[in-house]
RNA sequence: GGCGCGGUAGCCAAGUGGUAAGGCACGGGUCUGCAAAACCUGUAUUCACCGGUUCGAAUCCGGUCCGCGCCUCCA
């Protein structure tokens, strides 16, 4: 079998995905910020994340997968005090939901899913060892910095040089707390408490105060996966200044390499425009259900195009998803009624989706591994129509699809969605003229339930809504 | 200005030197009270534009036009 491999930002060239312990891939993943409902962007990249991991496994290696939750920061502190809450309890419910998203979407769950306000004295304690080697000082305000010019290599993930770093630094409101620092470009380690806080400060030996942003990430990851480890994602945004960042206090606190590779995802586009909440383009996935779409169809959706291009999601590719992966629940659902009570040898092969899992295993080439799979799905269904088809073979084939629906993370059965009462109601009446014969109308009522937005499929014994 | 990603059928999208995968949509057919679904079948002499290299280019080289992202806390 092919070793997957994939394009790494560090050295721009692909590498291979192999465990440098020979044994466990062991990657982190920079996970939400719980201060609000995930959106379709964020989703992209778990997603994205999820199908690395998958394919990986698929290779037959053993991982470690751990995705952080950020509940510490501007954000999870101002939005809580605005509603009154306590920063745990606020964060929990925003933790609480991303964990129903992630479950419908199927997104394996992380080995470890570290919080950052529970991490706290690791924070400090590394941040102590930056001061120790002269990578950092403390400002007068209780506040610590980190000395970007103690970092020879810094700017080497996103290759920016220091000087440009520095003089591209304008046009962003600067904040009091700047003017302690040794240099524009240094960034906080620790934020000294301010008033705006609120009751959010945790004592540390510069004073009362809480992590920076960049240093939860350095942290959490040395602690479970080691100094240097196999793979660090997330979104392009993150390549500057936070992964650059992660890298700087990371590899200064150890003196080793920090990640092998860097894998990041480029961004979702939502109607061709960037996504912003001034726009109101923000789509959740209760938006997508509330329209009458699957998670399964925001999967398919985020899989047909290239990781490292820019999507663009509209309702129309939503709907495009859900159609390409109906043909393909049919088709698994043709196979088992033909497999019957046979059984086909249960090998670990990808059988005829051999094709699909070397796409996927090439760069993550998922839109390629799409055709690759509905050409076999087309081949399959041609002698299953023409009964050159073994039941024996089409159980083995049938347990070779759901391995290869695995990798992707595909779902087969579908996610039902009711539709509202009158629609039900209209549609039940039309069944029952339908069965008195009477086709005028059973017409009339097929007419108004298609108006509301639903189409009525008969079937031998009964009928089903779906969206129009 | 710097760095990066692109411009392939109505829409999405693969293909990086050998003569355009695949999905959705659409047309025709089988089936069906009708319809839907399912299956079969058809649909780009052409890959933003202009030159060049080559027996041969969507793919390589030079130039032009256009779109998007990042450049200090946004996945």
């Amino acid at each position: 079998m092919k070793t997957p491999s994939i394009y790494d930002t560090l050295t721009r060239s692909l590498q291979p995905l192999s465990p440098a312990d020979g044994e466990t891939f062991r990657f982190y993943c920079c996970g939400p910020t719980v201060y609000g409902p995930a959106h379709v962007g964020n989703f992209r990249t778990f997603i994205i994340q999820d199908v690395l991991r998958r394919v990986i496994e698929g290779a037959g290696i053993a991982t470690k997968h751990v995705r952080n939750i950020t509940d510490v920061d501007d954000k999870t502190i101002r939005e809580s005090q605005t509603e009154g809450k306590s920063l745990k309890e606020f964060t929990t419910y925003w933790l609480d939901r991303f964990h129903t998203d992630c479950q419908a979407l199927n997104l394996l769950t992380p080995h470890v899913e570290p919080s950052a306000v529970a991490h706290i004295p690791s924070q400090i304690r590394m941040i102590e060892q930056l001061i120790a080697k002269g990578h950092a000082y403390a400002a007068e305000d209780g506040s610590v910095y980190y000395r970007v010019s103690s970092f020879d290599s810094y700017g080497k993930l996103s290759n920016l040089q220091g000087r440009e770093i520095t003089t591209c630094a304008h046009g962003h409101g600067h904040t009091d707390d700047e003017y302690d620092r040794e240099s524009a470009s240094d960034f906080a380690l620790w934020k000294a408490h301010k008033p705006e806080d609120g009751p959010n400060a945790w004592p540390s030996p510069w004073g009362d105060g809480r992590p920076g942003w960049h240093m939860e990430c350095s942290a959490m990851s040395i602690e479970y996966l080691g100094e240097t480890f196999d793979l660090h994602g997330g979104g392009v945004d993150l390549i500057f200044p936070h992964h650059e960042n992660e890298i700087a206090q990371s590899e200064a606190a150890t003196g080793k390499p920090f990640a092998r590779i860097w894998f990041h995802s480029a961004h979702l586009m939502v109607e061709g425009q960037k996504m912003s909440k001034s726009l109101g383009n923000l789509y959740t996935l209760d938006d997508i259900r509330e329209r009458g779409y699957d998670a399964m169809a925001l999967r398919y959706v985020m899989v047909s195009g290239n990781y490292r291009q820019p999507l663009n999601f509209t309702w129309d590719s939503l709907k495009a998803g859900q159609s390409a992966l109906r043909r393909l629940r049919q088709f698994d659902h043709d196979l088992m009624r033909l497999a019957g009570s046979a059984t086909g040898d249960a090998d670990n092969a990808w059988g005829p989706f051999e094709a699909v899992y070397d796409a996927l295993a090439e760069n993550l080439n998922t839109p390629d591994a799409l055709g690759r799979l509905f050409k076999a799905v087309h081949d399959l269904e041609r002698r299953l129509h023409t009964n050159d088809l073994a039941p024996e073979e089409a159980s083995r084939v049938r347990a070779q699809l759901h391995r290869t629906m695995d990798l992707f993370g595909f779902t087969l059965e579908s996610e039902p969605v009711e539709a509202p009462e009158e629609v039900r109601q209209l549609a039940q009446q039309r069944w029952d003229a339908k069965t008195a014969r009477d086709f005028a109308r059973a017409d009339e009522l097929r007419a108004k339930v298609s108006e509301l937005g639903w189409t009525i499929r008969d079937a031998k014994d009964g009928f089903e809504l779906v969206r129009n």
